[in-house]
RNA sequence: GCCCAGAUGGCGGAAUUGGUAGACGCAGCAGACUCAAAAUCUGCCGUUCGCAAGGAUGUGCAGGUUCGAUUCCUGUUCUGGGCACCA
């Protein structure tokens, strides 16, 4: 009997799904384990190679905690709203919703021959009414809540209102800030629209002014990755910064507890300090700077304030609101002129062109407030205007970006360094003495800043202050394909929807378009727009928005009356597992962290932090192929030989080439320009270039996994996967090597079936060499599979197979075990196996083999022996020996004996059992 | 520019706590079986010197710590991911 794997993998597959084996209850006896992959977003380019790695790791895992007795959650769903199929539509007037129909039935069908075990009866998809009610349901919960800087947690926006009519809004101490702090009678009569305005500052939820980047000759807002250069990357428009009324998430005000949150979670330590590095708190001063002949102050952000007396200059943003009116009449023109070129950079422009050093000088003069120093005010790109207070007090002894900035337009520089200060470049230490310091000279830098900042407290000048880099998380998106939100203005005032409403669904457009004035394309839907006396939001959610609580639906999918019922999260709880990429890390992440931690605080669900244990996923790159057109002709050279000719490089699909040799018959029929190509060789081949790139459909680099199932199984893709690498690791794709799995899975089943003879198991009981391969293969798999080194299980399962075959070892009491050990990892062929071995119950309920400590042990090692810290032998030294028996034996040995030449060591050291060190 | 990773034979990778580097697989070479092919099996396989035994050298690069470093530290180069409207 052969090993037929479509026949085997269909079956199965079949049976497995017409007896619903995957399905999950809420409700069992056995403890619970919840299993979550990243869900995809479903690409029109369907499923690659890259996709399913995580899947498998985790499908790998869900299968082995099942083996191991739990009740495994291990659902799938789709991440359907999002960007692509709006810009589909565009180009093709296909709408997102009949196209990401279409791609979700390709992923389905793509996921299902791989074999996982998903209850698809848990599926979600974040675009359908059914879901994304609850999106827009958490969001008005978000709307209707405010963060207590007293209980440091979400509450009813309720509770603001009634301590604001009752109590006010008065300081702790000092005078009352007029616009900031008022009392009670003054909040009742304040009109509803102030009212409302006081409290939008405080929502969950709230709407602003922001910047978005616009594009007037497209008439829409884009994302920084559809601006290249300052440029739109579609038609190579300008780009422009505009101020627009936005929805933000009031996540900063979640800073601390995200923070403290990950000491609490299995996260990664890189992990953990990308978060802690994007909420980037730091610890230091606000404080005032009067300016020159004006009433106007710059309130500027240091971490630095035992350095003031080395401010040289002030820099603001250009986006700040004092350009204007402090600039001086002599520096109106070119202030001007650099704002206009501002405002064509991107963001990541301005951090990133360090060495080009632009800004400009006001003309406008503060004063130090300690020694009344005159200090010029400048505006500059590398200062944001979204960080701190968007203005900054510049010192250059001390910062290397402000020395460069001194030294490019020749501002003097105080040195409060001495000799810690080479005039060359910027010292940041915080160890040296100060000078030139007025109160703060003779004073270690370290101790001065607390020093600095008592003297500004008590002068009234500035405060101490904690501050974050993290910014709140724009939630507007001017785009059709996303959840809309439950908001209708009415006199600039945002009256949220009632639950009872939702889903506002979103309305089917003919077109999609931008609206007018940088609206979405929803805002061309006139009757829609003018609900019941009011405008409605024209703007959508944005895609993390679906994908910050998916992983509380899949815990109760069905439930018309709540998000997730409190039964159903109570028992799940947690993620257990994640699985997902590094590019994640910021984002999804950290908004996901964030409404669990509101959700928790509405007392909507019992735990704070969303997910327990995260693994990272190595992302899995295109191994790119490229022929060398020479220029304005139809001929290609071979990579060796393009050195001698000018050529174009043109992407070639990766399955017309085999390693780097290019497939000619079937390039020349790929595209009909080809038909009649000539091409100059190198010994008879042509060869092609190769570089590592993302896996796109648009660079032909990519690998469709249903290809490699129906050549080689199922069982064998999903094992290569994992043999390629360890999963955390990026790796690029190569097919190469799955025949070597292949024959693994062809050798197994040798083990059990004769091509002539049939089932050639047998009954007998193994021997003693046997059960020890048996077992050290039953702890290196638990081992291996508990530490998600699922590539190195493979290489156990092949030695494993290889030895019971040089062993002749047919026997079922081993082979059985075996078959347990591998179902998470090849589970089609386990269960023929299994079943051909007569068992009568499925091998994916079967209980995970115990380990039997007396057949794995060896009971004498090896160990190096190193004298004098040269490896001089090796020496067998029996495991229980004591350390008495061990020096003897070390003694006895003829290497030692030599080397020692009859003197006595002075020392023998054990090393962590590994090793053995004689000093002499 | 900033933050986070990674770099080991011709290739993917292994070495779990600092202890004999290169497990396992691919590719390659030699052989067995076969009329032949496929399949299968056996042996070799970092570089270098050597007939061999054996020696030298070797984990991106330059240093350091250690009896001993792929592993720890400092610096550096290159590659990948993220940098707030891609998902």
């Amino acid at each position: 009997m052969e090993y037929e794997f479509r026949k085997i993998e269909t079956s199965w597959q079949e049976k497995w799904n017409a007896g619903k084996i995957y399905k999950v209850s809420n409700d069992s006896t056995k403890p619970k384990y919840y299993v979550l992959d990243m869900f995809p977003y479903p690409s029109g380019a369907g499923l690659h190679v890259g996709h399913p790695l995580g899947y498998i790791a985790s499908d790998i895992f869900s299968r082995y905690k099942r083996l191991k007795g739990f009740n495994v959650l291990h659902p799938m769903g789709f991440d359907s709203f999002g960007l692509p199929a709006e810009q589909y539509a565009l180009e093709t007037g296909q709408h997102p919703a009949e196209t990401t129909k279409k791609n979700i039935a390709t992923f389905k069908s793509q996921l299902d021959k791989i074999g996982f075990c998903y209850d698809w009866d848990r599926e979600i998809r974040t675009s359908d009414a059914g879901y994304y009610k609850w999106t827009q349901s958490i969001f008005l919960k978000l709307f209707n809540s405010y963060f207590c800087n007293t209980e440091k947690k979400a509450l009813p926006v309720e509770a603001l209102i009634h301590k604001y009519a009752t109590k006010g809004a008065l300081p702790k101490t000092g005078e009352p800030i007029a616009g900031t702090h008022f009392t009670a009678e003054q909040w009742n009569a304040f009109s509803k629209k102030e009212q409302e305005d006081i409290l939008m500052k405080r929502r969950l939820a709230f709407s602003a002014y922001g910047e978005v980047n616009w594009c007037e000759a497209l008439g829409t807002v884009l994302a920084n990755d559809e601006v290249v250069n300052g440029l739109s990357e579609r038609g190579g428009h300008p780009v422009e910064k505009k101020k627009m009324r936005q929805w933000y998430l009031r996540i900063t005000a979640y800073a601390d507890r995200l923070l403290e949150g990950l000491e609490t979670l299995d996260f990664s330590d890189s992990m953990k300090e990308m978060q802690k590095n994007w909420i980037g708190k730091s610890e230091g001063a606000e404080m005032e700077f009067n300016i020159q002949n004006t009433k106007a102050v710059v309130k500027v952000y240091t971490t630095r304030p035992d350095t003031i007396f080395g401010v040289d200059f002030l820099v603001l943003a250009p986006e700040h609101d004092l350009v204007k009116e402090i600039v001086s009449a002599e520096q109106k023109q070119p202030i001007d002129a650099y704002l206009t070129y501002v405002k064509s950079r991107s963001d990541r422009e301005r951090m990133a062109e360090v060495k080009q050093i632009t800004g400009c000088f006001t003309g406008a003069y503060a004063l130090n407030p300690f020694d009344g120093k005159l200090i010029p005010i400048w505006i500059a790109e590398y200062v944001l205007a979204g960080y701190g207070t968007g203005a900054i007090m510049a010192v250059p002894c001390g910062d290397q970006r402000d020395f460069s900035f001194a030294k490019h337009f020749n501002i003097p520089i105080t040195n409060i360094i001495g000799n810690h200060f080479n005039r060359e470049e910027a010292n940041p230490t915080k160890d040296a003495i100060l000078e030139n310091s007025g109160f703060l000279n003779g004073i270690l830098m370290k101790d001065a800043i607390g020093i600095a900042v008592n003297k500004i407290e008590e002068h009234g000048i500035g405060k101490r202050k904690v501050n974050y880099r993290m910014r709140d998380a724009g939630f507007s998106r001017q785009r059709y394909w996303g959840e809309p939100f439950p908001v209708i203005w009415k006199d600039d005032i945002a009256i949220p929807l009632e639950e009872k409403d939702l889903p506002l669904e979103l309305p089917f457009v003919e077109k999609y378009g931008p609206g007018p004035d940088g609206e979405g394309p929803l805002a061309n839907l006139k009757d829609w727009v003018s609900a019941a006396g009011g405008r409605r939001e024209t703007s959508t959610m944005p895609g993390y928005a679906g994908s910050s609580w998916y992983f509380l639906r899949y815990m109760d999918p069905e439930n018309t009356e709540t998000f997730c019922s409190r039964k159903a999260s109570d028992y799940w709880g947690q993620v257990d597992l994640y699985i997902g990429g590094t590019e994640h890390a910021v984002g999804h992440l950290l908004y996901s962290r964030m409404w669990t931690k509101v959700l928790f605080d509405l007392g909507l669900i019992g735990f704070d932090e969303p997910f327990k244990k995260l693994v990272n996923q190595g992302m899995i790159q295109g191994s790119s192929r490229f022929v060398h057109r020479i220029a304005g002709e139809n001929t290609f050279v071979s990579n060796g030989l393009k050195a001698g000719y000018e050529t174009n490089d043109l992407h070639v699909d990766v399955n017309m080439v085999d390693g780097v040799e290019l497939n000619i018959t079937a390039f020349k029929k790929w595209k009909p320009e080809f038909a009649d190509a000539t091409f100059i060789l190198e010994e008879g081949k042509y060869i092609c270039g190769a570089e590592t790139e993302k896996m796109s459909k648009s660079k032909y680099n990519t690998v469709n996994p249903d290809d490699l199932v129906m050549k080689f199984g199922a069982d064998t893709f999903r094992m290569y996967e994992m043999f390629l690498g360890p999963v955390e690791q990026s790796k690029p794709w190569d097919t190469k090597g799955i025949e070597g799995v292949h024959r693994f899975l062809r050798k197994l089943w040798r083990l059990f079936n004769d091509e002539i003879k049939g089932n050639i198991w047998t009954e007998e009981k193994a021997t003693e060499a046997e059960l020890k391969i048996l077992h050290r293969t039953i702890k290196k798999i638990e081992e291996d599979t508990e530490r998600f080194s699922f590539n190195t299980a493979v290489s156990t399962f092949m030695i494993c197979v290889n030895e019971l075959t040089d062993l002749k070892c047919h026997k079922k009491e081993l082979l059985e075990k075996l078959l347990i050990l591998l179902t998470p990892y090849a589970p089609h062929i386990s269960a023929e196996l299994w079943d051909q071995l007569g068992n009568k119950d499925s091998v994916l309920d079967a209980a995970f083999p115990v380990f039997d400590g007396k057949y794995l042990v060896e009971s004498t090692k090896d160990y190096p022996v190193s004298i004098n810290g040269k490896l001089r032998t090796n020496i067998v030294i029996a495991l229980d020996a004591s350390q008495e028996e061990v020096e003897k034996l070390l003694l006895a040995n003829e290497v030692v004996q030599k080397w020692l030449e009859g003197k006595a060591p002075k020392k023998i050291i054990f090393v962590k059992g590994k090793m053995l060190n004689v000093v002499i």
